[in-house]
RNA sequence: GGGAGCUUAGCUCAGCUGGUUCAGAGCAUCUGCCUUACAAGCAGAGGGUCAUCGGUUCGAACCCGGUAGCUCCCA
């Protein structure tokens, strides 16, 4: 074999076996007899750039399935990238302008063509990141939300609601965005605290020549589409001016004031001044009051003519200068600084505007029932559980989604409008899969489609039905067999924008469940935990990560630190703990191949060694198993990481060699070769690269014969005994004979001789006696100095080397010490054995553990107190 | 304002149905080692009133209530 380096080199074996997978098919599925494992990606923009949370995210998620993949299931990741109205066409917005182009100065189809170049172009980084970190994604099988297939679903189901009678159409208050002149779902509204001024405000009474109301806001501006005052009724403060007038200055409006409870009497003054067209509650005060609306904000968030002063001019500047202008008048009383929440758009960070719009809608409360139902009674799972508290919530209380953003990218609200419309009827909005090309009922050409988009989560709720072609062909091939899909790991953001969304979809289409699990993974934070993300310039370039620690490194360090739901803590030293990790594995292999193995038998050692390794193995893949099954994916990687360095390297490697110095075994090889290739194949899952890498190092192998499609160890019986014993006396053994040398500061070098037991009546091996520094001489009655130490009923003495001495009050001490524990412990044990309530009480399992606690102190106290007349 | 969750070692977290003198892991720290696979390593060690107060129980990190602090969701 060729010389191997010392250190784990990741950069081009993970290049080499990327290509090699993909070359040989292994990522691609094709419907079967076997059981299918599918899972649909999360789409990720086609604007972004790979972060921490994707990485995180589809860590999780190739973890998931090259394990279902070596369980023998046909396994299919389905990736894909999702339009993105907002973000890419204000990505396609700026671009323009550099380019000295203004949106509108194109058509839309002009827009779009923009739009797709630029799609075509930056559309794919993400996806061709994913590949560096090694997923294992069907890539023949990329989707894209905007694509033809895809949008004619989003269509056919928009159609197909609205004929069902859930889609409307009609004039609400919406979160208007005015940078990205569109509105915005509440979902997509970020609310922050604020430093703001509260205004008093001074209305005079009608009829009145020195009588006040004053009214307290945060948005004077708004005052020009004031339509009322309310008051509380129960306010003796204001009680005889319900039902005079009020004069709102400036406009020198009369407006009514009015009464309702839904008034909080404590804030400002108790007094509110109502502008229905802008505040969502003043809205609905003004619809209970039958409340005159007066729009007095232009989409672009500047005075409309109807605000009648500072037409034009912004209404952050109006803040200002009607502030000012109302002060001249006299009628400002004053003004506080207050904290309070506004709404900014999670897409372009403007201030949201709360303002009237014709929108589309699609009723929420019929069609979301087998959501929620179906993941109460747990057909849909989430994982966290915690998180159906959240989901339950919001789904007894959902409201109305609005799909229509006034966009160009995306797909076009399939809506015509007669223009002429000569008759009444030709009033009815046409709503059709195709271009109705003419007016159904006048017959008229002159027909206008709606202007409209489709929100981007409008074609991601059907996602997992889509990317299978379900809606264009029901009942295909890959429908049938891949759907329902099996795992969903996402962000518990996105809980209600998508996941709640495609389980609705999923139940009103197929009539089933999208998924049976979901998974929410934690957001990813910085050590100070803010959250990562470019914008605060805090989370580090992912394809760095890679660069420095390798793809299996990077994957390991975001999973060390990743319990279901929690957020975690990222922090670059764990990208270093997994690149050490992915180099002990490689050390291990290398020891290995430095053994020449020859037809010898095994010794006794060799064989204990070996058989206790195959048992562990055993019991900790039964914990592996489980681990799986409970997605405590952090927790399975733990485990396996330990049974690789503790168990594997650092006890069965370090025995071996000293058991098989004098010549290696063909047997003992072949064991640790099998050992070695099952460890591979537990840690596959999350360090691809270097398992298979190692796999194909280990022999000759067909090109069928990859770690990747190995199959995934199976728990078998072991002897848990067999296992305790190793711990119980040869572990302890070995620390033990260290801890006295460290006790008398000896050199592990320097042999302490063993006088009794003999170790062989006790289980102790050739190995034991050299890892814990000592030697046994049958018959040898030395009389030096003499030291010890008890392993359950059993004293091991020892003698000193010539020329050292004991320090014997230190060794009394530290006996009696440990003999008082035990005392104090068997104690405590006999106070609850002797308590009758404890007695009547416990259940019968506890009590004989009590009792064998109880034998086992009395056997420990025996040797340790043998010891101490000893010295 | 309404709801949910969290608080265990310096850090990140386990601790599932209350039952070993039960407080645990990894990392970090400290001490000693270049021992022929690995210093990206080896061998050891220290470190916690389980946020806090009270209750239930034979028995509480775990169950119940109050308080404080943090986080998230909804309005």
């Amino acid at each position: 074999m060729d010389e191997i380096s010392k250190t784990y080199d990741p950069k081009k074996r993970e290049e080499k076996w990327y290509s090699y997978w993909i070359e040989h098919g292994f990522f691609h599925s094709e419907p079967d007899a076997r059981e299918a494992y599918t899972m649909v990606m999360p789409p990720p923009n086609v604007t972004g750039v790979l972060h921490m949370g994707h990485v995180l995210n589809n860590t999780i998620q190739d973890v998931l399935v090259r394990h279902a993949r070596m369980q023998g299931k046909n396994a299919c990741w389905v990736p894909g990238t999702d339009h993105a109205s907002i973000a890419t066409e204000a990505k396609v917005v700026a671009m323009l302008k550099e380019k000295g182009i203004a949106k509108n100065d194109l058509t839309r189809e002009e827009f779009l063509k923009y739009a797709w170049d630029w799609k075509e172009k930056y559309g794919g980084i993400i996806i061709e990141q994913l590949k560096t970190l090694g997923c294992s994604c069907d890539w023949e099988r990329v989707r894209f939300t905007m694509e033809k297939d895809l949008s004619d679903a989003v269509i056919h189901v928009f159609v197909d609601l609205y004929k069902k009678g859930n889609i409307y159409r009609g004039v609400r208050m919406v979160n208007w965005d005015p940078k990205g002149l569109t509105a915005v779902s509440d979902e997509e509204v970020n609310y922050k605290e604020v430093d703001s001024r509260l205004f008093y405000v001074r209305y005079k009474i009608e009829g009145t020549e020195d009588e006040w109301i004053t009214i307290a806001t945060t948005r004077p501006e708004t005052i020009l589409g004031d339509t009322a005052v309310c008051v509380h009724p129960d306010d003796e403060r204001y009680k005889k001016l319900v039902g005079k007038r009020a004069i709102i200055p400036m406009v020198n409006r009369s407006v009514p004031i009015i009464a309702d409870d839904y008034i909080t009497m404590e804030f400002g003054t108790g007094a509110l001044k109502v502008t229905p067209a802008h505040d969502i509650n003043d809205y609905n005060l003004g619809v209970k009051h039958n409340l005159q609306i007066i729009d007095t904000i232009n989409p672009d968030g500047t005075m409309s003519k109807e605000a009648g002063f500072y037409i034009g001019e912004d209404r952050f500047v109006v803040r200002s200068k009607i502030a000012k202008d109302l002060e001249a008048m006299g009628n400002i009383v004053k003004i506080e600084n207050i904290k309070n929440k506004v709404g900014y758009s999670e897409r372009t960070d403007a201030v949201i505007e709360p303002k009237l719009s014709m929108q589309w809608f699609l009723k929420m409360d019929k069609i979301s029932k087998p959501a929620l139902d179906n993941v109460l009674n747990g057909t849909v799972k989430l994982i966290p559980e915690k998180y159906i508290n959240t989901y339950r919530h919001w789904m007894e209380n959902v409201h109305d989604w609005c799909i229509s953003r006034q966009l160009w990218w995306g797909q076009r609200i399939p809506a015509w409008y007669c223009i002429d419309a000569p008759k009444p009827e030709c009033r009815e909005t046409i709503v059709s899969e195709t271009d109705p090309g003419k007016c159904p009922h006048c017959g008229s050409k002159n027909i206008r489609q709606d202007e409209d988009v489709l929100d981007t989560w409008f074609s991601s709720w059907l996602w997992p039905i889509s990317v299978f072609d379900g809606f264009k062909s029901p009942g295909n091939k890959d429908i049938n067999y891949y759907y329902p899909t099996n795992d969903l790991v996402t962000a518990p953001e996105i809980l209600f924008f998508w996941v709640a969304r495609m389980i609705i979809a999923g139940y009103e289409y197929l009539d089933k469940q999208p998924f049976s699990y979901v998974y929410l993974t934690g957001t990813v934070r910085d050590k100070i935990g803010r959250k990562m993300s470019k914008s605060l310039g805090n989370s580090p370039d992912p394809l760095d990560l890679i660069e420095k620690y390798g793809a299996d490194g990077v994957r390991v360090g975001i999973l060390l630190c990743s319990p279901a739901g929690n957020d975690l803590t990222f922090d670059e030293s764990l990208c270093e703990q997994g690149r050490n990790f992915a180099n002990k594995l490689w050390n291990s292999f290398r020891l290995i191949t430095t053994w020449n193995p020859s037809e010898i038998d095994a010794n006794e050692d060799a064989l204990k060694t070996s058989a206790w390794l195959q048992h562990k193995l055993n019991e900790q893949i039964g914990i592996i198993e489980q681990c799986y099954k409970e997605y405590r994916i952090s927790e399975a990687l733990m485990t396996i990481y330990k049974l690789v360095w503790d168990d594997f390297c650092s006890e069965y490697l370090e025995r071996i060699k000293i058991a098989c110095r004098d010549g290696f075994p063909q047997k003992t090889y072949d064991d640790t070769i099998q050992y070695l290739e099952t460890l591979l194949k537990l840690v596959h899952p999350f360090m691809p690269f270097i398992t298979e890498e190692i796999w194909d190092s280990i022999k000759p192998r067909t090109d069928k014969d990859r770690i990747i499609v190995s199959s995934f160890p199976v728990a078998a019986k072991y002897d848990a005994g067999l296992v305790l014993q190793f711990e119980d006396i040869r572990k302890s053994f070995v620390r033990n004979g260290r801890n006295l040398h460290q006790q008398i500061n000896l050199p592990l070098k320097q042999k302490l001789v063993l006088l009794t037991p003999d170790p062989e009546t006790v289980g102790i091996t050739l190995s034991d006696m050299e890892l814990s520094g000592s030697i046994y001489e049958a018959g040898n009655n030395n009389t030096n100095d003499k030291l010890s130490f008890v392993l359950k009923d059993t004293e091991f003495v020892f003698c000193l080397p010539e020329g050292v001495t004991l320090d014997k009050g230190q060794e009394k001490e530290k006996a009696q010490k440990e003999l008082d524990y035990y005392k104090g412990f068997l104690r405590s044990v006999d106070a609850k054995l002797a308590n009758q309530k404890f007695v009547g009480n416990a259940k019968p399992e506890i009590i004989q553990n009590e009792k064998n606690k109880k034998a086992d102190a009395e056997a420990k106290i025996n040797a340790l107190e043998k010891q101490l007349e000893n010295l």
